[in-house]
DNA sequence: GTCTATAGCCAGATAGAC
DNA sequence: GTCTATCTGGCTATAGAC
């Protein structure tokens, strides 16, 4: 009987590395609280990830590699405009509810070092946009929405979605809201940022 | 004769530490670094700000300082909501643009150490929504804007503005855009974002 | 106030037994 | 594969001359 996944000794090493690093980030995090959280001792962080950076950039691509994938989704699939407007906060903000760490995690990395991103080829497993702006035209031309970039509108659906995430602890305090409170609010979101976007840019017959 | 304010050696400090700090961190920043930027040698950082986390600490109280104004002008100035939604846009796009690592910095300290925010009393220096909430209402009453909650349409607001900084790096690759496109991208939002806001809220006669 | 030199500590990495 | 013990370098902080 061969070990689960949840068992073996590398992986519960990246989940420890996973919780620890998007907690503190690359210099916050410590080799031994890694070890610690994982239940085994700092040589073997290094047997099986040879050094701190080699394990945090397992960690960190692995990130990406969650996120990414919800965003093709968005940009490039074959559903009308309104309906994956309405889907992905709904999914999204499920997703970031059970990873809440994630977006702070991943952009602030990526601010400090943003050749990550061309280092790991992305620019090839990242989706561009020409499926939405294919869409949007079309829509524009039988006039239902207004003239809008699918520049600008890609960037808004990601800042409505992700934004209150990284802003929560500010957030929090400004609306004078308890954790269950907060909660709620980001719960009203999954519905509330579909609609607002809609009404944003559908033109009222 | 006295020193001007750019040229005394605690100011050349703070000016230094907060270029270095907001690019990494309170962790990725080295005190080494930080007395090379200004000029001096390290023990000087210890004679004016007796350790690194003092410094740190001097250098964070003063960005939430320069960030939370414009938000209380957003929340309890007596203009008009359209024109304050008009402006906010023009006025925050521009002051980012000037600083540019704020908000990753900003953010990603809080979500490190949330306590910063009671610890500092910002609770009674931070705004509330009270008069924006009066605003709505009134607005709402009188037929001009759909029903909308202070709260959503606040997060909302600072998403839009706030986000495209944190998230420059993915954006650009996703958009494909150069330095230039990006930083027009961001000009053209001064304007966009308040014309998309007033579209989502507005009630169409 | 400003500098050089150094103390003292702590974290990442390795050696080597089992 | 897993452990304990240890090395090594680098970083914050301080002592002390000028």
């Amino acid at each position: 009987m061969v070990k689960t996944k949840e068992e073996n000794t590398e992986n519960k090493i990246l989940e420890a590395a996973k919780r620890i690093f998007q907690q503190k980030g690359l210099f916050g995090a410590r080799m031994q609280e890694i070890a610690d959280e994982a239940g085994i001792n700092k040589a073997l962080l290094h047997y099986y990830f040879r050094s701190k950076d080699l394990l945090f950039e397992a960690v960190f691509t692995q990130a990406i590699g969650m996120m990414a994938p919800k965003i093709d989704n968005l940009l490039n699939s074959d559903m009308p405009l309104e309906y994956k407007i309405k889907h992905i906060s709904e999914q999204y903000i499920t997703f970031l509810n059970k990873h809440p760490y994630l977006p702070n995690f991943v952009f602030h990395e990526l601010n400090r070092n943003p050749k990550f991103l061309e280092k790991m080829a992305l620019q090839e497993k990242l989706p561009g946009l020409d499926g939405l702006k294919r869409q949007l035209d079309q829509l524009i031309v039988e006039g239902k929405i207004i003239p809008i970039s699918a520049e600008q509108l890609f960037i808004n659906i990601l800042s409505l979605n992700i934004f209150p995430f990284i802003g929560k602890p500010l957030l929090k305090v400004v609306t004078k809201s308890s954790e269950e409170d907060f909660e709620a609010l980001i719960e009203e979101r999954k519905v509330f940022i579909a609609d607002f976007i809609m009404n944003a840019i559908t033109v009222k017959s």
